[in-house]
DNA sequence: GTTGAATATTCTAATGCAAGAATATTCAAA
DNA sequence: TTTGAATATTCTTGCATTAGAATATTCAAC
């Protein structure tokens, strides 16, 4: 069993790789298929996947099998410390451009995954 | 110069380490001394000492030399989501008792800058 | 069955810390 | 000028992580 500093020093670690928090910042929109967020994000397909599976690994991502696509969401039940990171993180969203190129990216992109992946 | 996201990066850099959360507990209480620091947390030395270069050169501590002592305290004008993290952090530190024993050490000796160190 | 898209894994090399032991530096006080 | 306390640095070893390239897996569709 993991203590509660345990825990939010590995949300911490999580927290510390630009490209994972590019991903967080994608992912507080909603559910995404891995398809979408490379796209999206403009990063080679395994880079993005181990970032993914990293998380996973920590907690902070739970993802679903749908056939062939994989849908990843935030996990429910968040540490508080990780739920008020990522509020921090939507600020940063607005004042930093690589933040917003991503959802710039993303909007233009049908990301319902209910037709997961034209 | 930083980017914004970079700075968010070095903080988290400094925050997914036990040992800094700890020492960052402990300034949370107000300016100290590395022997001080180094009492409470019950560490070697070095180790205290190159936990807080760390976080000097990530840009989260201060330091001032007073003869042969060095006063490390919380830098000013914290980047915001440093300023949300250590809220946080008081949180943890109510709940894990590892940082309750940090604070009761540190309540139990003379840390007053002025008479340093005893 | 074969193909192709989506995803995951493996391998290698490079990097960045981390701990521990030892040593260096600084400076007041004896 | 020597001593000792406080602090910083160096060195070594080991571990965790990272990128990139290549390959493997899964599974629907043809």
């Amino acid at each position: 069993m993991e203590t509660l500093s345990e825990n939010c020093v590995a949300v911490y670690k999580c927290l510390c790789d630009l490209g994972r928090l590019r991903i967080l910042n994608l992912l507080r929109q909603g559910p995404l298929c891995g398809c979408h967020l490379q796209v999206a994000l403009e990063e080679p397909q395994p880079k993005v996947s181990k970032q993914l599976a990293y998380m996973k690994r920590h907690g902070l991502l739970v993802s679903t099998r749908r056939t062939n696509w994989t849908i990843f969401r935030l996990a429910e039940g968040m540490n508080p410390l990780l739920e008020e990171n990522l509020k921090c993180l939507q600020d940063l969203a607005f004042q930093d451009p690589v933040f917003q190129q991503d959802l710039a990216r993303l909007a233009g992109i049908n990301t319902d995954p209910a037709d997961c992946c034209d």
